[in-house]
RNA sequence: UCCUCGAUAGCUCAAUGGUAGAGCACGCGGCUGUUAACCGCGGGGUUGUAGGUUCGAGUCCUACUCGAGGAGCCA
């Protein structure tokens, strides 16, 4: 018989049905048994009578998570929390699961972070992975409709792009390698040989971060465009942003409404995001009452009051030069200040993006490098981006996870990946 | 690295310095519409580790281990 997927049960009303999943649940009051069965597209549940004798003993056999196969006709039932059930004629156990560790009871953190790999089977959890797939697949839609090229930037690179924070060190045969903490200098390569371009991978900082916004191991997706201003790039970031949150919303309410997200604060979000200098938020956080001086950083309690402000996600511009990373171009109009913009999500969900046009100029790149000490053999080819045929660019990066936790509502940044990497922990 | 908090049954949590408890899970029995089903019975513990105070420590003190949240850094 050929199986149906769970979602796409309304199409087979009145049919006879296979569903290949597990079982989430089972309740059973002596002469009728509910079988609540996930295939990983959606939750539905089986309804047998003990005139049916050999299903109902196959019934009794299975144990939570236990594999089955379940064969019967769906029935449209308004109070199925799917709309749909199935009057099942037959069970077939595929493997009897052992006494499973997780029940459906409430768990602590440590416990469910051991069991990662069966954590994800719960309903929230892979709500989760499928709202995070959304976001991926709508992202990279965005940009294959603006014209931009995928172009991968490598893993393994010779030095630091940055040079301020730690890296993840490797034995390269002899040589010493490093996990890359963003593909950033490769796609102003890439961009100026294929025009607009993105990156999309993994990404490693082996800062001992320990809090609810930080991961040792993170996917972002870098886009560099050639020709692109600080406010050409302002402009894509709030296009994707808005497609993306669109997507979710058009194809994610079920898994949203799982999550018990308050979709209206998503639908919120609106063109074009309110943009603030730097220089303007520090005022808008002396304003708050904070103690904050022009020339500091701003830390996460600042991205959050500053982000409280608006209902859409705020680009804050123009930081002062000494803060922002060397490629960083400055102001024409202001020598102290760059022409970066990061992105703060709503919500108190803090910086999601970070990005800006970079510094085209030879002479000042290479000032640049030697101000920030950094080895200027390993940056010659970044140079040569500037000696032949040097363009006005500008790019982003967006961390996956922290948008993936802002669109879902999660209070903890490690339930928006499948296996994440926290500080001295990467089991399993 | 620093600051704060925590660790008791498989899980989630109780227990004035005075006999170690409940719910869930698991096992057995009951129940024809359950929604984390319900009812009855049952097994289940070196209270994170080491030391100290005390007639007596799960409880108070010290150190350590592990975990959580935050700071710094950033996406």
């Amino acid at each position: 018989m050929t199986p149906t997927l769970i979602k796409n049960l309304s199409r087979h009303v009145g049919e006879e049905v296979e569903i290949r999943g597990w079982l989430f649940n089972k309740r059973s009051s002596g002469k009728i048994a509910f079988l609540i069965v996930r295939d990983g597209s959606g939750v539905v549940q089986g309804v047998l009578l003990k005139t049916n004798e050999t299903a109902f003993a196959a019934a009794e056999m299975l144990t939570q998570e236990s594999s089955l196969y379940l064969r019967g006709t769906v029935r449209a039932e308004p109070r199925a929390t799917g709309g749909y059930e199935i009057d099942v004629t037959q069970v077939i156990p595929v493997s009897i699961a052992g006494e499973y560790p997780i029940s459906l009871k409430e768990h602590g953190v440590e416990f469910l972070a051991e069991r990662r790999h069966l954590w994800i089977r719960t309903p929230k959890q892979a709500a989760i992975l499928r709202i995070r797939a959304e976001i991926e697949f709508a992202l990279r839609e965005f940009f294959y409709r603006n014209d931009f090229v995928l172009a991968d930037a490598p893993i393994i690179t010779p030095a630091a792009c940055e040079g301020t924070t730690n890296l993840f060190e490797i034995d390269y045969h002899g040589d010493k390698g490093y996990l890359s903490q963003s593909g950033q200098l490769y796609n102003e390569a890439t961009a100026a040989a294929l025009g607009r371009i993105y990156c999309f991978g993994p990404t490693f900082r082996a800062e001992k971060s320990k809090t609810r916004r930080h991961l040792l191991e993170f996917w972002m997706i870098e886009a560099e465009a050639a020709f692109f201003d600080v406010d050409d790039n302002m402009r894509l970031q709030e296009d994707m942003v808005v497609y993306v949150i669109e997507r979710v919303l058009e194809r994610c309410r079920n898994e949203l409404k799982l999550l018990e997200r308050d979709i209206s604060k998503l639908e919120a979000v609106k063109k074009p995001f309110p943009r603030i200098s730097y220089t303007d938020a520090v005022a808008l956080l002396n304003k708050a009452g904070e103690a904050f001086e022009w020339g500091d950083d701003f830390g996460a309690p600042h991205e959050t009051i500053i982000g409280n402000h608006f209902d859409s996600p705020v680009f804050v511009h123009r930081y002062p030069t000494a803060i922002k990373a060397f490629y960083m171009k400055p102001d024409p109009e202001d020598e102290k200040v760059v022409l970066g913009a990061d992105l703060l999500a709503p919500e108190g969900y803090g910086e999601i993006i970070g990005g800006g046009q970079r510094i085209d100029d030879l002479a000042l790149l290479e000032q640049r490098l030697a101000e920030h000490q950094l080895p200027r053999e390993a940056f010659e080819w970044y140079l040569d981006l500037r000696r032949y045929g040097s363009v006005p660019h500008s790019g982003f990066g967006l961390g996956i996870e922290r948008t993936v936790a802002w669109i879902c509502g999660l209070d903890h940044i490690r339930e928006s990946i499948p296996f994440p990497r926290l500080l001295h922990k990467m089991y399993p």
